[in-house]
Formats: C-alpha cells, sequence, structure tokens
DNA sequence: CTTGAATTTAACAATCTTGTTATATAACAT
DNA sequence: ATGTTATATAACAAGATTGTTAAATTCAAG
C-alpha cells in the first residue's frame, strides 16, 4: 500500500513492531516469528497480513515455508514525515535537506 | 503517555498529521484548526485529544480560545525506533550513534 | 446578569482491529 | 493415497476508533 497511514498504523501495534525488530536480524519463517508470542497462530500470521500490505515486509514460498524478510522502504517514508516536521518546527531545513541526502540511498538499500 | 504504541497511533490519523504539518508552523488555536477540515468541531476536538495524550501538543487557555502548540519530543520516539531498526537492518550501527548523536539536543528543542 | 462565541463532553451508530477456534490449503514424508 | 507440518482463511466476539448531533462549560462583552 506504502501511504502514510498504513505504514504509521501498521507500526501503532507492539507485536508488529516485536517482528520488525526480529526481521532486522535476518528473515525467518512464520513459525519462527510466532514462537516469541503467546498469541496465536492465526493472530500472527493476520499481523503478518498487515506488515506486508504496509509494504514494511515481502514474503516468498520456500517449501512449505514462508520466508518472511524485512522491506524497509516503506519506513523512510514515515521517518521521512517526522522529521520534515521536525524541521518545519525548528525552524531548521537545511539540517533536514543534510539528513535527506545523508540517508537517501540507504548504503546500497539491501534488497535484491 | 509517550510510548510508542500511541505515537504511531496518533500518527496513523491524516487528519492528525495534518494538524500537526499546520502547527509545525506555529501555533494555532482550535477555532483555525477547525478551518481547513469538513469534520465536526467536536471531531477535531477528539483529534485533539488524542494528539495530547500522545504528548504530541500542548494545550493551553488563552481567554475564551485554547491555543495549541506543537510538541515534538514525541515524535522523537518515534523516529529513533525507525532509525534503530533500520540501522539494524543495514548493519551499521555507526551511522545511527552519529545519527542520535547529532540529533540528541535538537537545536535547543524549543519549548520555554 | 444575560447573551453569545469557543470549546468540550455525552450519547449514539458505523466501522475497524485484534483476538479466538475451527477449517482449509499446500507441501513434504511414508 | 495418507498422514503430518506449516501457514492461511472463515466466522465470530469484544473492544477501540471516528464521526455525528445535542447539551454542557467557560469566558468575554454589553
Amino acid at each position: 500500500m506504502m501511504n502514510l497511514d498504513t505504514t504509521f498504523a501498521a507500526l501503532a501495534d507492539p507485536t508488529r513492531r516485536a517482528i520488525l525488530a526480529r526481521l532486522a536480524l535476518g528473515e525467518a519463517t512464520v513459525g519462527e516469528l510466532c514462537a516469541p508470542f503467546e498469541i496465536s497462530g492465526p493472530a500472527v500470521s493476520r499481523h503478518l497480513k498487515v506488515l506486508e500490505q504496509a509494504a514494511l515486509i515481502t514474503r516468498a514460498r520456500d517449501g512449505q515455508h514462508r520466508r518472511c524478510r524485512l522491506a524497509p522502504a516503506a519506513m523512510s517514508g514515515a521517518a521521512e514525515w517526522i522529521e520534515t516536521t521536525r524541521a518545519f518546527w525548528n525552524g531548521t531545513l537545511d539540517k533536514l535537506e543534510e539528513h535527506l541526502k545523508r540517508n537517501a540511498p540507504t548504503e546500497k538499500d539491501k534488497q535484491p
């Protein structure tokens, strides 16, 4: 989906943030993502669907597993909105431009 | 409240983001904030309550008006969570530290 | 002190969210 | 073919969210 509404909404849930934090360390299957939580599998499955629709993760079949990966591009939009708003508030647009220039081509934006 | 749940949830609504964007340009009364929207006054009033509970704005009586100001400290927490997660994903913690060091004492964090 | 403007609260309906359990699908193993 | 494992979907309930209109509050002005 990739709009700020869905991105922020997806980030508003602690379970989903925990899932993203886990995926920031490396990809994982749905089962592996379920393990740390006390909620049911279907509940996690739907959290993953929300994250996927927000373009925060991608999923690919791998045998009978489904491998999940972080797709942090969507988060950039959210971070940018915050930084822009703060920049206006601070009256320091220069620093924002600097920031964007620095973070625009994020490393090689990992995502082969 | 000042936790990531409420911050992200507050930011997930486009009306609330528009209100924050407006306030980034300078403080305003409730009436002024209502004007651009087609929704009712009470609806805006409750959006403001959500923003206040998320510590994204503060309000102070001024005669029969109530002046609203941006209080962007709460946004920092959200931005930091995103930056941290991305930093792990990129495997570049150094850049994160740099970023935090740079943005920690935000100007003088405006808020007299 | 009465009237009017600015804002909030109350009461309610419609819609979304998140969880549950039971069922379905898909791929692997025997 | 049959059973087992991994994951998704269906059906449903409880609670949150967002909007509405009507009533209450709060201050300023005449």
